[in-house]
DNA sequence: ATAACGTGTCTTTTT
DNA sequence: GACACGTTAT
């Protein structure tokens, strides 16, 4: 479990809020419609619930009330299974249901609220379930979860190993072949609709594929490892059986789903075979706010719910919103009345006030940079704290230049999304060595530990693998294994390491201190920079001794990572406030008083790797749609109107000249306040320059040294 | 044959 | 800054 620095344990608000009042009083009429729909039936007698709530409209406010309502009129905690997007999201229900079970109770904000213990992602619940049925699924008990990086790892591997690489013609990277192999499992489509449908270029590799997939599956199996996608994929195939997919749906009374726009085919499939017939099933989800088709996620999950099981579903519009003042819900409104096809719904707020959302033209990144700053600051000036401010961004790598800026000012801020800290190179060297450990045929950590050895490279580890694998012992066959002559002596020392780890693993987490002795080193030898790289390292050290066991460690970090990369590299900042800064796809759920977007251009958003088609892009006008109505006061875009190339000499000007994103037509301008060109200096009130002056300052320093 | 090193090319979003 | 691929050193 990791520690969210984003969710308090005990918010100040809760604690004021405490006047012993029933909390379902406050609920509107929809709202007390989807929280006590059932009612007083069965949960095998109830329909099925579909809850469309539009942005800001409470939406895990009412979830969790429901899952109270629930515990209240009796249901076990144990017996409901809540399935969120991530696990930030599922924390946080957790926390709110309990809060609302405090007040009913009438229980002092110490006491513990009842725990839910089968409350996380489709991927996590998933794992849990597919460890408790391995035995009747012919699963290895002992499997471990390789993360991304690793998949793709594995997929280059073969991909070399099947002679792909030496084709005249160039074959699909490896971040290509899992892509297109997670998608077709994902969607539940066939490789040649797949490879039709998105990724047109790779169709005359559609054989080649096809048999790569193959040894893709076989290399897991040998090796005792599964990916994301085999963790649904299995949940589901597991479910095709009629006995286990009874078992299984009887273990559970209710099954939630929140973000369920979110969520693809196979998923739908899970929940249809666990319950077929719908009852005590809820899904919670907004048809514009669907965000993650690039990952097999399809909006008719959300508009086919209804029919999707034998019993037909109730369905519950929330359309009221609570967040945003009506300015900025009329100019989000604006832009998502554009897309072309939709749900109909009506977003209203009563929440009035003059101020309309802000279009900010800005000279450049640096000067946005700048003018951003200057406004975080005036707004905390104001009684803003940075921690109810937020900037968001299309792509991780956009908000470079803010930070700098942000750095050089002293304004603290955690950035979500983007490079993890896990994907770091140094941190999956020091988790290969863990892995290599715990799972002797995980061929990808050893492929990568191996060749962290000075002098061994990919034929000799490969060869080392090969000898593991058939052994009794994997920890003697390193310490026999006689390396090649310049290798010798670091080899020793791995071995020793190694068999250090084998045989400590009882005592956890001594064996992650084996290896990050043996690895610091290692780390010195290959960067520059090793100094910044062994925080990072100890940081992780550190981290492990929060967990029960090398495997729950190793399980938890491929399914929960942390989130930000200041998550663990900071942790005294953690409660000093701070600046949030976030990809919009990370913001999701979340909310804030002032809202900055950044880069809002053509080319930024949509991203101009996603104009391919015109689905793409409408889930980039959603994009900007879930930006926007993240804020509740304040909302500014910011369109800087030049990037500057990089890769060019110091006094070099090569610019591309930008413009605002097309999903801001001029229709829509009367929503915002009037587009300003904002000098970052004046922050605004540019005084024009005195026309009539006229001087020549080098002439009057150059007459200071001359004799008069 | 194998490891190490150099060069050119991109660089979305995430469980 | 990470990856794929080609070249050089052992």
């Amino acid at each position: 479990m990791q520690p969210d620095p984003a969710a308090p344990e005990a918010p100040a608000l809760a604690v004021t809020d405490d006047t012993g009042k029933d909390p379902f009083a406050k609920l509107n009429e929809e709202q007390r419609a989807a929280v006590e729909h059932g009612g007083e039936l069965l949960p095998a007698q109830q329909d099925p619930l579909l809850i469309v709530a539009g942005a800001g409209s409470g939406k895990t406010s009412t979830l969790a009330h429901r899952v109270a309502k629930l515990i209240l009129d009796g249901a076990d905690p144990q017996r409901i299974l809540l399935l969120t997007f991530s696990r930030r999201a599922a924390a946080d229900m957790g926390r709110r249901v309990g809060q609302v079970i405090r007040k009913v109770m009438q229980l002092p904000p110490s006491a513990s609220p009842p725990e839910l213990p089968w409350s996380g992602t489709f991927h996590a619940i998933g794992a849990r379930l597919l460890r408790d049925y391995a035995v009747q699924i012919g699963l290895e008990k002992d499997f471990t979860i390789q993360d991304r990086g690793d998949s793709e790892d594995l997929m280059g591997l073969l991909r070399h190993e099947m002679g792909l690489t030496a084709t005249d013609k160039r074959f699909p990277l490896k971040a290509t072949c899992l892509a297109i192999y997670s998608r077709a499992v994902n969607t539940r489509e066939d490789l040649h609709t797949v490879l039709h449908t998105q990724f047109p270029w790779c169709l005359e590799w559609e054989a080649q594929l096809a048999e790569l997939f193959s040894g893709y599956a076989d290399a897991k199996e040998q090796q005792h490892v599964l990916d994301y996608d085999d963790l649904l994929l299995f949940w589901a195939d597991m479910l095709s059986d009629a006995e286990l997919a009874r078992h299984m749906g009887e273990r559970f009374d209710h099954v939630l789903v929140d973000e369920y726009q979110d969520t693809n085919r196979l998923q739908a499939e899970i929940l249809q075979r666990m319950k077929p017939d719908g009852a005590g099933v809820t899904a919670v989800g907004d048809d514009a706010q669907s965000i993650y088709s690039f990952r097999g996620a399809t909006v008719r999950n959300i508009l086919e719910f209804p029919s999707l099981f034998s019993r037909p579903a109730r369905i519950v519009t929330l359309e009221r919103n609570y967040r945003s003042t009506q300015p900025i819900l009329a100019a989000s409104n604006a832009v998502i009345a554009e897309a072309p096809e939709r749900h109909h719904k009506n977003l209203w707020s009563d929440r009035p006030s003059s101020q309309k959302p802000q279009l900010v033209l800005i000279p450049d990144e640096v000067e946005q940079a700048r003018w951003i700053a200057n406004r975080v600051l005036a707004h905390r000036e104001q009684g803003l704290t940075l921690k109810s401010q937020a900037v968001l961004f299309r792509t991780a790598t956009h908000s470079a230049a803010l930070e700098l800026e942000l750095a050089r000012r002293n304004i603290p801020f955690l950035k979500f999304g983007g490079l993890k800290f896990l994907e770091s190179t140094h941190i999956k060297d020091l988790l290969s060595l863990l892995r290599l450990a715990h799972n002797p045929n995980g061929r990808m950590a050893g492929f990568r530990a191996l060749q962290l050895i000075p002098g061994i490279g990919p034929a000799t580890a490969r060869k080392v693998l090969d000898l593991m694998a058939a052994a009794a012992d994997p920890a003697d066959t390193l310490l026999n294994f006689a390396p090649p002559a310049n290798a010798a002596l670091e080899w020793q020392a791995f071995a020793d390491t190694y068999a250090l780890m084998r045989r400590a693993s009882a005592q956890w987490p001594s064996d992650i201190n084996a290896a990050r002795d043996w690895y610091l080193p290692q780390l010195e030898r290959k960067y520059d920079d090793a100094s910044a790289r062994s925080t990072d390292i100890e940081q992780l050290a550190a981290l492990a001794g929060g967990y029960a066991s090398r495997e729950k460690f190793l399980t938890e970090l491929t399914l929960d990572p942390p989130e930000s990369s200041g998550d663990y590299s900071t942790p005294p900042y953690r409660d000093e406030d701070y600046l949030t800064l976030s990809t919009i796809h990370s913001a999701k759920g979340q909310e804030w008083r002032s809202v900055h977007v950044l880069n809002v251009v053509d080319g930024c958003i949509p991203s101009d790797l996603a104009t391919g088609s015109e689905a793409d892009i409408a889930e980039e006008r959603r994009l900007l749609y879930v930006a926007m109505t993240r804020a509740k006061e304040y909302l500014h875009l910011v369109v800087p109107q030049r990037f500057y190339v990089t890769q060019q000499t110091p006094q070099g000007d090569r610019h591309v000249n930008a413009i605002r994103s097309r999903f801001i037509t001029p229709r829509m301008l009367p929503h915002f306040e009037d587009s300003l060109w904002l000098s970052a200096e004046t922050n605004g009130a540019r005084t024009p320059m005195p026309e009539s002056v006229r001087m020549l300052v080098r002439q009057r320093a150059k007459s200071a040294w001359q004799k008069s």
